[in-house]
Formats: structure tokens, sequence, C-alpha cells
DNA sequence: CCAGTTTACTAAACCGTTTTAGTAAGTGTT
DNA sequence: AACACTTACTAAAACGGTTTAGTAAACTGG
């Protein structure tokens, strides 16, 4: 590996106005400049990253802490997405990422410790829970960082999130625009983020166009397929049952046909099912399912231009929280209702 | 953030002799070592990665190449379980990744500079296509390095492939103890490594039951769900039909279904699918599509063991090549035939 | 023509480690 | 008591860059 000492020989110069040519400083000569460029060019020299980091401040590298086992309510396809997102844009501004892997952040939660010593210029959170300990270290500190739905502010770092209420109410929309006005909820699991903000948005909605809803049309606790079976089983067994079914994953829709097949029943012939998410697989199921869609894409870049935005702009104060719009797929498993 | 100097102030000995007490030298005296080490836990002391990386040779981080874009062939799911694995088995050794982003290397081909740049121990190439300028010189090199699923095969660098011939013959023989006899296939994008070995595997699987197969029973020329569509359609309009279809990618399978739907037939009343991948929406679909599954993380942690292998043992000879086992997932997309 | 300024460069310190070579004190041998 | 050996430590160079302070040479103005 060539290194700036070979370059500087080369050219006959010192290491020091190698340096100063390749970041640009104003006081080299243009002949000089000319000279040592066409050495690097000539040999493809490329500094070294490591001796960068340590001699600068800026290592060029992010740092990336992924929890593949979150907290209920985060899908498969998730992460994939956001990554996808974040490298286009960072990858542009000449990035890369360190991936957390050594087991021993996740038994001691010592995040930034973790940063410090790969000496990254920011860190990503995927899937990290509000409770985990070695958080609160992060927040304080002066570390660049972004939270990917989560709900953490700290002294510089801002949280990407979904409108979670804005998705409901779309959907709530949707059925009442096809004349439902009798509908129940499938929720997930219990006092999480999404949890809440969903279900709260589903009362808002309801109150916006002034409908109301049984005690007994909400079930559910948990963002699986077997409670999504469980709860429409519950809602079947009512005697006075809603006509349409908001289900707050995609999973528990999946389990929800399931139940209204097993009754006999045909979605959205009896029932109109909307879920969450848009899995893959709501294109291939029968009914294909109206769901609502997040962009994961679009997280991972704006979570990449707001991390950007922190790292050089070092004593703005930090945007706290960024909201992303979400978009309802209107798909087969709703129908209209005449009234 | 503390640096070894503090620790050798506060303990007062040299930085040399923290430094071998950290790294475990064998002249350092057991009260030094006690106070010393006493020092550490308390400030909570953390060597700098980076600093560590510069002075010695090992930086314990691994390069990680992705291309989300991959040659036709590879399914989405893919990446997330082979990263996982990886981050299981290398994070127990204690090392990171470094998730080259940065276009550069995308536009240049120039993997190896990244490495030495960020100099990695090691690397993975997940979805890097066998043409891509820049390879040659990683397989000339002596990096450490492990293809997923690719036939590379350099120096230093081993590949982990599935055993498609193993998993097409375990479809076929399904199929055959089922009793049928007239299997026709739907083939994925040609020249590539798993349709070339999955057609091979195809062949080698018939004679092997000495079973014979018309020409025009083998269709199709992509691994999306249209070309299975347009496939099935063409194996429908034949006078003498296969009475079981193997398709190359759960994609194919699905496309093949609604064809079959859309004749107004059956699956698997009149006719037999088997597919591959093990996708999500294999238990969802209707009728749940009997498929080949490929384990991902344990390809994640095989390719792991090879690198850790390829780092410790700088002199041994590699292992070129180490194939997985397959495994079909026996579903209802298959319906036994009586002769 | 000389003092002051500008230009274009370099030497050397520094970043936080590892590692080699060196050394002083203690121990054992004769 | 003189010698070699061992033990337990340290100083300093090295890794490959950046950056500060300094310095000759060239240029400027009065």
């Amino acid at each position: 590996m060539k290194t700036i000492k070979d370059i500087a020989k080369l050219a006959g110069v010192s290491v020091a106005t190698v340096s100063k040519v390749i970041n640009g400083y104003p006081d080299i000569g243009a002949e000089t400049r000319q000279k040592v460029m066409e050495i690097i060019v000539q040999e493809d020299y490329q500094p070294n990253a490591i001796a960068k980091s340590l001699s600068g401040k800026q290592s060029h590298s992010i740092g990336l802490f992924i929890n593949y086992n979150p907290t209920p309510g985060l899908h498969q396809a998730f992460f994939q997405g956001v990554i996808s997102g974040l490298e286009k844009t960072l990858g542009l501004c000449g990035y890369d990422f360190v991936l957390f892997a050594d087991l021993r952040w996740r038994e001691q939660g010592n995040f930034l410790q973790k940063c410090r010593t790969r000496q990254v210029d920011g860190a990503v959170f995927m899937g990290i829970n509000k409770e985990e300990p070695g958080l609160t270290e992060v927040l304080e500190s002066d570390l660049p960082a972004v939270f990917i739905d989560g709900d953490q502010i700290g002294k510089r770092s801002v949280c990407v999130v979904w409108n979670n209420y804005s998705g409901v109410r779309q959907a709530i929309e949707h059925f009442y625009n096809l004349g439902h006005r009798k509908i129940g909820m499938i929720k997930g699991y219990p006092n999480i983020k999404p949890t809440i903000e969903r279900t709260e948005g589903f009362y808002q909605a309801l109150r916006q166009f002034s409908l109301t809803c049984l005690p007994e049309w909400i079930v559910g606790d948990d963002y699986l397929e077997a409670s999504g079976y469980q709860g429409m089983r519950q809602l079947l067994r009512l005697s006075s049952r809603p006509t349409a079914v908001f289900c707050q994953s995609d999973s528990i829709a999946v389990g929800a046909l399931k139940a209204i097949e097993e009754a006999g029943l045909k979605c959205p012939d009896d029932l109109s099912i909307i879920g969450y998410d848009d899995l893959d697989l709501c294109k291939y199921i029968k009914p294909r399912l109206t769901t609502v869609r997040q962009d994961t894409v679009l997280m991972g870049k704006t979570a990449a231009k707001a991390l950007i935005r922190l790292i050089n702009n070092p004593d703005s104060e930090p945007t706290k929280s960024m909201v992303l719009p979400v978009e309802l797929v209107v798909r087969d498993s709703c129908r209209k209702l005449y009234i």
C-alpha cells in the first residue's frame, strides 16, 4: 500500500505539501499542485482512512446499531429499505458505515463507548428500545445521532418517525367513504409507540367523522398473525359486529382473514379489512390487502439528511423530530357499502 | 474520552506498561497488573480502536460489500438473514463490520482499495457479479474474502454456496414419490449460476428417477412473477402437458398459480407446483406453496467461520468452496397421483 | 535599497496505540 | 565479590496521516 511518504518522495516535496494538495489548502503553488496531483493519479494513491481518522477529527463513517429482534411492531423488510436509503444518501457524501456487531454493545449497552472507540462521526439507531440502558449517555453526549421510528430526543439527536395518525386517518376515511359506519380495530402489542399512536389516531379519526364505536369492537394485544386470528374470532362472536375492521399490522390482518374464512364468511363481501405495513405478501394473498404503506427508503434518506445536518452544523439547534407521510394502498379487501 | 496516557498517569506507570497489561504480556508484575486493571475498570477505559488499527495490524473489522440490486435470482429477504448470521458469529469474536456505502466503490469497483483504506481484516461480498471490474485484484491479493453464493476463487478467498442440485433433486423426488412422472420446469434468468445449476440439477434428477421430459415442458426466462405467469400459460396450452411443474423461484410459482387459476384449473388438484426460496408469502398464499428453503442465517454463520479461519491461518490452503444443504418444505401445492 | 509583506514551502508535533530495544534492580552461581 | 541471568519496567520509534509554527525567497512600496 502506497503512503503519503511515497508520494512525497516521488514528487520531491514534503509530506505536508502532499497533504495540503489533497485537502485543497491555498498555500500551494500551481505547478507543485499539478505535479503532486499527477503522481497521486499515476500511483493510484488513496489516503489511509484509519490514519486520517486518528489524526483529524472526522472519520467519515457512521455508526449503525441495529436490533434485529426489536419490540414487536417492526416488520422484517423494514431494515433493508432503511439501510438502502441511508446508504444512498450518506454514500453520496463519502460516508461508510460501521455496523456494530460486537456483542459487547448489546450486553452492556455501551453505545457511546463503541462510537468513540471507532470514532464515528454520527450514529443511527434502529429497533433500539427507549429503555435500553446506555441510551441516556448518547442523548446527553454531543454525538450526532438519529433514531429511526423512535421517540428519543437528546442534545444532538433527532428522531425520524412515520405519521401514524395520518395513516390511521386515511384508513378510516377510506372505510367512511365506502359507507362504513361501524368500524372495529385489532390492536398490536400494548404500550409501544406504534400501538399507542395508531390507537389514539383511530379514536381521533372516529371523532373527525362523527362515528362511535362499541368498546367490544376493539380487541387484540399483539402484532402477530395468531393475535389477529383470535381477535377476529372474538369480533365474529359479537351479536352486533362492525362492518369494517382496521388491523394495526398486516400480520394481524392475515390472521383476521383466516378467521373470517374459517367462519364461512368472505372478505370483503361480509367484512372489510385494512392492514398496516404493506408487506410483500399483501399483493399475493386473496383478497389482495388494502393497507398503509410506510416508505422505508424515504425514511433512510431522511434520517441520513438529518444526520448530515447535525454533523455539519455542530452548534445549530437540531430539529427534534421529523414526521414522514404514509400512504394508503387500496387493493381488494374493502367493499362499498350501500346504506 | 480517556486515553492510555490518562490511565498510565493515574496508575503511576508508563503507557507501555498499560498496553502490556491490556494485551496480556508476561513481563508485568502481579501488583502492577492488579493496580492498572483496577484503574482501567474504575475509569471505564476502552482503547481507541482506530489507534489500535493504525498501530497494530488487525482492525477487528470486516468489510461488507452489498449490492442491493443484484443479478436476478436473489430474493429480497436474502441479505437480512445472511447479515444476521454474519453478525452473530463475527460479533462473538469481537468484530464489527464496515459497510461500504461510499459510492466510489461501485463506480470504480475498487474493492481492494476500500479495504486497504479502512484496514479491514477481511471482506464479505454479497450480490456482487462475477464480472464486476476490480474483483480480480481482490482475488489475487492476500485479503481474506468470502463470496456469498458466488463462484469466485482466489488466493485467500472462498465462496459459500447452496446445493442447488440437492434442492432440485428433493423437489423432483417429492413429485416422484407422489406418483408424478410427467414433470415440467419454469426456468429463471438464463446464464447465471442458480439457473444453470437448477436446470442441470433438474436433468440429473430426471435421469436418476429414469424419467423423460418433453422439450416443450421447459419454459421461462426470468425469476419474476410475470415470467411464471407466461410460462404456465404456455404449458397449459400444450396438448400433452406435465402433471407437475418445478419453478426455479417462488415468484415464478406465484405467477404460475395465477395462470392456473385463470385457466379455470386448480392447484394442486389439476397441477402440482413446487417453488424455490421459501419466501414469507409461501405460507400465506393459497394453496400454501411447497418450496425449497435456503437457510440464510446458516449461510451467514458459515461464511463468518470461513472468514475467521482465513484470517487466523494466514498460510493454510483455503477450502475453496463450501456447499450448504437446502431443505424441501412440504406444504399444500402438490397432490398425490394415483396411477 | 531596505523594511515589510506575501507566497510557497517544510519541520516537527500530534492523534492513541503497539512493540522493540534498552536498563536498572534483584537473584543465583562460583 | 564479580559475573551472568532473570524480572519488571520504560523510552522511543512506528503506524499514516493533519496541522501549526516557522522560514527562506520573492515581491512590494516609499
